[in-house]
DNA sequence: ATAGGGTTAG
């Protein structure tokens, strides 16, 4: 009897088994067709109508269909629905297959329902590579990269083989350098590094750890290669401020036969707005129109214009864009800001806080630095103060540094101690060289002195500290202190690097070096340059030797002078360009006072606007006048 | 049934 009742039960669940195998189709229920048929037309609500009358009637659909239903429910994002489908999948003790449990879970996760899905996944009786790479890019995707990393040890443990789909999932969630390389290997020891999915993958892991040789190993393999795959690369090298290889990568990429899409072109706006390359930025801006609706590309061409510093192309584009979001909003304010424009930047501030995206971390940042900018030292303080309240955004490291700026112009150099007292984070280099350069401009000797020890007590090899403490002690003619920064120097093996200004051509890139020589038009540039000084020189300008380095003779001194990069730049661009254009020069280091000076009287003699950026700042000169107030 | 690339500051 026992053993009669034991095969009924048997008997009953291979009969409701039955249902969900294809392979027993002729018992699967009518219904399941017309079930099938309203899932194909996404009819949510006739689909479960009829999952219900079936639950009534005992029977069951077969895998497919539910599978088909799932797909359903996710395409409404009809949770309650999911759960439903769940229950009754499970209803009577059934044993669904790994395939549809799969399929379960995978819903689950994109309901961002992580939990359900874990458990679900936990309760399986056996797991497949797709279980687990359902998992481990679940989490993956929502940044627990260990959680990612430590399913993937499981899962070997569990004796199942990572596929494509595997590694390329758990290639994102990978932080550390040493498991990427046991990956990579990995990966090549199964022979998968043709995939090209795998291949983008394992590129931008090596970027985002900065093995862009690494990276670029892997790209160079390529015998299978894709658009992402090339993307993946052009991004690395855009995103690591290597904008000349990024560029050199497109070519060869349009060279290869890929179309430039979205991606491509915000990694090749980035890369222009990097080497501030404005003409090459506009013709990139011609292929963006064919992606008019695509936020991520048209924030990469604002920000280009910004930085390019073309605010009327920045405007125009900004007032253009349809939905705009919090990083639009953020470059627009900190583009004005940065380019002069300060009350134009908080104005913007004031319609965001109307009818704009809610501020984050970083729109602060150029709220601040507008403030700083316009010597606002009330306002700044507000802002800095509410910024926790308002907006629930605790200040950060950088926007100390705003603020110790703001004070710094404003010549507060008590108050910038007292703040950098009461910083909730460590003061790094960057804090000590805010209050070191407030210091030269407001020649307080002593706390210069204090802030460039602490700077070389972080960094022994900064050489920004060591210029600048000379650069103080040379302002006050203390040469015997001056010769001493300089044997410091030379015993840490410090150079200051040479000043170098880049300026934009009929697409050609020109570039000047302190003294060089080697321009081609280098005798026309020199003439011309002469001409300007004397003509200077008998309107009263004198040399302003104070921003030399060395201790040199003034003849000499006034020789290099004459020859900062950003004069030969400057000159290069008035002989080249008619009056109208706009001439923009950026440089590496940080404009000196004699060129500054000399910019502001050229720009105003030859009736020329020029914009110089430097690796912080913006000067536009026009009139005699220069957008950063003669701070910086 | 499971996978890869792009935007703001520093």
């Amino acid at each position: 009897m026992k053993g009669v009742q034991r095969r009924l039960v048997l008997l009953g669940t291979a009969w409701s088994r039955s249902c969900s195998y294809s392979a027993f189709q002729h018992y699967v229920a009518p219904e399941t067709s017309l079930l099938l048929s309203h899932c194909y037309n996404r009819d949510l609500p006739r689909a479960m109508q009829t999952l219900d009358t079936m639950e009534r009637r005992g029977v069951w659909a077969d895998a497919i269909a539910y599978s088909e239903l799932i797909k359903c429910c996710l395409a409404h994002k009809a949770v309650k629905e999911g759960k439903h489908v769940h229950n009754h999948i499970f209803s009577n003790g059934y044993q669904p297959k790994t395939f549809l449990v799969n399929t379960l879970v995978n819903m689950y996760v994109k309901f961002n329902l992580l939990e359900e899905a874990q458990i679900l996944f936990d309760k399986m009786p056996e797991r497949n590579v797709v279980s687990w790479t359902t998992m481990i890019s679940a989490y993956s995707y929502v940044k627990l990269n260990d959680r990612a990393m430590e399913l993937l040890v499981f899962m070997l443990r569990d004796g199942i083989l990572p596929n494509m789909y595997t590694f390329s999932s758990v290639l994102r969630a990978c932080e550390r350098l040493s498991d990427l390389t046991q990956l990579h290997s990995g990966i090549l020891k199964v022979g998968l590094e043709s995939d090209v999915f795998v291949r983008s993958a394992l590129i931008d892991a090596y970027s985002k750890m900065g093995e862009l040789l690494e990276a670029l190993g892997v790209f160079r393999e390529m015998v299978t290669g894709d658009s992402v795959v090339w993307n993946s690369i052009i991004a690395a090298f855009a995103q690591h401020t290597d904008g000349d290889e990024a560029l050199c990568l497109y070519k060869s990429m349009r060279r290869a036969g890929f179309l430039a899409d979205q991606s491509t072109l915000t990694s090749v706006l980035r890369a222009c707005t990097s080497l501030s390359l404005l003409e090459l930025g506009r013709q990139a801006h011609v292929h963006v129109l064919k992606f008019d609706q695509d936020l991520i590309l048209n924030n990469a061409l604002l920000d280009m214009y910004c930085k390019c510093g073309s605010m009327e192309d920045a405007k125009f584009i900004f007032n253009r864009m349809a939905g705009k979001d919090v990083i639009s909003w953020s470059t627009m304010i900190a583009g004005l800001a940065q380019n002069g424009y300060s009350t134009e930047a908080l104005n913007l501030f004031d319609s965001m806080k109307v009818s704009g995206p809610r501020p984050n971390y970083i729109t602060i940042l150029g709220v601040l630095f507008a403030c700083s900018h316009a010597g606002l030292v009330n306002e700044g303080w507000y802002y800095f103060r509410s910024m926790k309240n308002l907006y629930g955004i605790d200040p950060g490291r950088e926007h100390y540094c705003c603020m110790l700026d703001l004070l710094g112009r404003a010549g507060k150099l008590d108050e910038m101690v007292t703040l950098i007292h009461e910083m909730t984070c460590e003061p790094d280099v960057v804090t000590w060289r805010t209050l070191l350069d407030a210091c030269r401009a407001h020649r307080n000797l002593d706390l210069a002195t204090y802030a460039a020890k602490e700077i070389t007590k972080l960094d022994q090899h900064d050489t920004g500290a060591y210029v600048l403490l000379s650069n103080i002690y040379a302002n006050s003619k203390r040469w015997d202190d001056v010769a001493e920064v300089r044997r410091t120097m030379r015993e840490r093996g410090i150079r200051k690097e040479p000043g170098c200004s880049w300026i934009e051509v009929n697409n050609q890139i020109h570039a000047f070096i302190v003294g060089d020589k080697s321009h081609p038009q280098i005798d026309e540039i020199n003439r011309k340059l002469n001409q300007y000084i004397r003509w200077l020189t008998d309107t009263g300008y004198v040399p302003d030797t104070n921003f030399v380095l060395q201790d040199l003779g003034e003849e000499q001194s006034e020789y290099s002078l004459r020859h900062h990069s950003e004069k030969l730049a400057i000159v290069f661009g008035i002989i080249s360009f008619p009056r109208e254009k706009t001439i923009r020069i950026w440089k590496n280091l940080k404009i000196c006072g004699d060129c500054h000076m000399f910019a502001k009287l050229v720009a105003k003699q030859e009736q020329r606007h020029i914009v110089i950026r430097d690796p912080i700042r913006y000067h536009h000169f026009q009139d005699g006048v220069c957008s950063c107030g003669d701070y910086w």
